[in-house]
DNA sequence: CTGTTAGCGCCTTCAC
DNA sequence: GTGAAGGCGCTAACAG
C-alpha cells in the first residue's frame, strides 16, 4: 500500500505521540485527549488525508468487523432477500459483510467457510440449505468450531445444525399446514417438484407436505414427486417432464417459489393454464410473487427479517456458549394460484 | 482472536524456523522448501488446525484480497444480477467481496467508500448510478483517489466519472434505439416513469428517449413526464398517478425494468390491460421479466457480464494509469407488451 | 493528560 | 535449502 500516510505520520506533523494521535483519532479505552492537542491532530490528519488502516487496526485490537455470509446464489432472490437483511443489521452494527455464492457446490462453500476463518470474520452466517452429506457436514462443523475458537459469531439459516446457533425456517410444519390447507380447498391429487435429495430444504418440506396430506388420508404417490435444480429452470424442467409423463395432479407444490416460478412458464408455455387446468403452490413468498399472473400461493418466510434476526442471533451470544435455535414460525398465503375446487367426497 | 494457533507454533511443533514454515505454507517468492520438512510442516499443521491470519498476511505482504462491491440495494434483481456476475469473478481470482448496499443516499455510499479505503480494498467497484450532485461528486472523486493512491482498482459502471476506469452502458443510445423502434411499431403519444432528478441513469435514459422521439417528429410532453424513486413501488406510485391524472399516452416507458414492473401492477389492479389499453416498456432487461406477463419489451443490459467485466477492468489496469472508459451496447428487446399499432400518419 | 514500549501474526530481505 | 531479524500500522498496557 504505498503512498499512504500512517499514523506515526500525522502524529509526527502534529508533534505528538503516536498514542496521543491514535487516542485523538480512535479513541480508545477510556484515555481522552487534551482539547488543544485533539485538534491539531485531527488537523493533521485531514491534511495528509489520513485513513486508518483496517486491518492493522484489527490485527492489534484483536478483533476484526467483518461479517462473511454464504448463500447459494447471490442473483436467487430467496438469497438476495436474505442477505439485504444482514447487510442491513451488519450496516447498524459498524459491521461489513462480504458474500459468497455457492453455488450448490459442496466443496465451494467449503472453501468460502476456510476463507471465512482465514480473515478472522467477526461473524459467519450460513443462509441456505445444508448438504445430507456426513462427510461434508463435518468438514463444515470442523471449521465452524475453529471459527468460533477464533471468537468468532456463527448463526446458520435454515435447519438445526449440530454445535451452531440457527435460525430454523418451519419447513415442515409450514409444508404440513400448506397441504392441509390445498386439501381443505379441496385437491386430493397432487405432485410435487422438489430439490436435489442432498438439499434439506427441500426434503423437509416435502416430508412436511407429505406427512399433512397423510393427516388427511391423501397418499403423496412416488411417481408424482419429481426432484430437479432447486432453481427457476429446475422448476421449469420438472414440471416440463411431469407433463411429459401426462401429468396426473391437480395441484403442484414446488418446494420453492422459484421453482414454482419456472413451472408456470412451463405450463404457460405449453398451453395450460394455471389454475384453471393446474393449481399451483410455492414456498418462500420472495417479493416477486406479487408481480406474476396469477398471484402465487405459497408459505411466507420473512426472509429480510431473517437475515437481521441472524445477525442479532450471532452477534448476540458468545462464541463459546451453547449454540441456540430459533425457530421462524412460517405462515400459509392463499392466493389466486388455488382457488380451490369443489371437494368430491 | 485467542486460542488461534499461529505459523509460529506451527514451525516451533515441526521443528523448523518461522520462515521455513512460511514458506512451506505458503509458497513465497521463489524459494522452495525441502520435501521432508515441507511435509513435516504441513502435518503440524494440520494436526494443530493451523489457518492464516489473513490480515497478518495482507499487513506484511502489502496487499490486500478483497475487493468492495457498492450498489444500491442487493435485493434489486439489477444489483444482484451484477454482484453475481462481481462475485463470481472475483471468486476466479481468489478474491473476496464485500458487498454494500446505500439506498440510494450518497451519504451512505460515501460511508462505505471510505471503510472500503480503511480496509485497503484492492479494487472497489462502484455499481448503479452516480449521483448529480456536484458536492457528492467531488467527495467521492477525491476518496477514490486515495484508494487509488492506497494502490487499490477502481471501476465504476454506469456512466462516465472523471477519473476512473468506468464500463459505460450505453444509456442514452439504448433509450433512444427504443424510441425509435416503439415510434416505428406506431406509437406516438408517449409518458414515461423516471427515477429522481439526481440519478444519472435515469437523467440519461430518459434524454435519450426524448432525442430518440424527436428524431422521428415526436415531442415528449413535460407534464407526460413524472419522477419517482426507482425501484419496483415508485413505479408502481408514478404509474398509480399518471392513471389519476388521467393518462393521455398509448406507450409507456419507464426508465427501468422494476419500476415498470411496478407499473404493471398498478396498471392491473386498476383494470388497464398491458397491452391492450396501454403498451409499456422498460429497461435493463432484469431476469423476472420472462415469468410476467405480458413478456416485457425492454432494452438488453447483459448484467452478470457487466459485473465480471467490472472487475477485470479494475484488475487489468494500474491504479496510476490513465481511467479507461469502456462502453457496454445496449439491445432494443421487443415482446409483446408492445405489440405495435397501425400507424396514422 | 501524554509519551514509551511492547507486541498482534506474518513475510521477506539478508546471512549462513 | 534454512535460519535470524526487521518491519507492516496500530493499540494497549505501562509509566511519567
Amino acid at each position: 500500500m504505498p503512498g499512504q500516510v500512517t499514523l506515526a505520520q500525522v502524529a509526527a506533523a502534529a508533534g505528538v505521540s503516536l498514542a496521543t494521535a491514535s487516542r485523538a483519532l480512535n479513541g480508545s479505552t477510556g484515555r481522552t485527549v487534551g482539547a488543544p492537542l485533539a485538534a491539531r491532530v485531527l488537523a493533521a490528519a485531514r491534511e495528509l488525508g489520513y485513513s486508518v488502516n483496517a486491518y492493522a487496526q484489527a490485527m492489534a485490537r484483536g478483533a476484526t468487523t467483518t461479517v462473511g455470509l454464504v448463500v447459494h446464489d447471490i442473483a436467487d432472490p430467496y438469497a438476495a432477500a436474505i442477505a439485504s437483511g444482514v447487510i442491513a443489521a451488519a450496516a447498524e452494527r459498524g459491521l461489513i459483510v462480504t458474500v459468497a455464492s455457492t453455488l450448490s457446490d459442496p466443496a465451494i462453500e467449503i472453501r468460502h467457510i476456510q476463507a471465512l476463518l482465514q480473515q478472522r470474520a467477526t461473524a459467519v452466517i450460513l443462509a441456505g440449505s445444508r448438504f445430507a452429506d456426513p462427510q461434508v457436514t463435518a468438514t463444515t462443523t470442523e471449521l465452524l468450531a475453529s471459527v468460533a475458537a477464533a471468537g468468532g459469531h456463527i448463526a446458520s439459516i435454515g435447519q438445526d445444525m449440530v454445535g451452531v446457533n440457527t435460525l430454523a425456517i418451519a419447513n415442515r410444519d409450514g409444508a404440513a399446514h400448506l397441504a392441509r390447507t390445498l386439501h381443505s380447498l379441496g385437491y386430493r391429487n397432487f405432485a410435487v417438484l422438489a430439490g436435489p435429495e442432498q438439499l434439506l430444504t427441500s426434503e423437509e418440506r416435502l416430508a412436511g407436505f407429505r406427512d399433512g396430506l397423510a393427516g388427511c388420508g391423501v397418499e403423496l404417490a412416488a411417481e408424482n414427486i419429481i426432484g430437479a435444480q432447486a432453481t427457476r429452470d429446475g422448476g421449469y424442467v420438472a414440471m416440463a417432464e411431469l407433463l411429459d409423463r401426462g401429468l396426473d395432479a391437480e395441484c403442484v407444490f414446488a418446494v420453492n417459489d422459484v421453482m414454482a416460478v419456472g413451472a408456470m412458464a412451463a405450463l404457460r408455455e405449453q398451453g395450460h393454464h394455471v389454475p384453471g387446468d393446474v393449481a399451483l403452490a410455492g414456498f418462500d413468498d420472495i417479493a416477486m410473487l406479487r408481480d406474476i399472473e396469477p398471484p402465487l400461493t405459497t408459505v411466507r418466510v420473512p426472509l429480510a427479517d431473517i437475515g437481521r434476526a441472524a445477525v442479532d442471533l450471532a452477534m448476540g451470544t458468545e462464541p463459546s456458549a451453547a449454540p441456540v435455535v430459533r425457530t421462524v414460525p412460517t405462515e400459509v398465503v392463499v392466493r389466486a394460484s388455488t382457488p380451490g375446487r369443489p371437494a368430491e367426497e
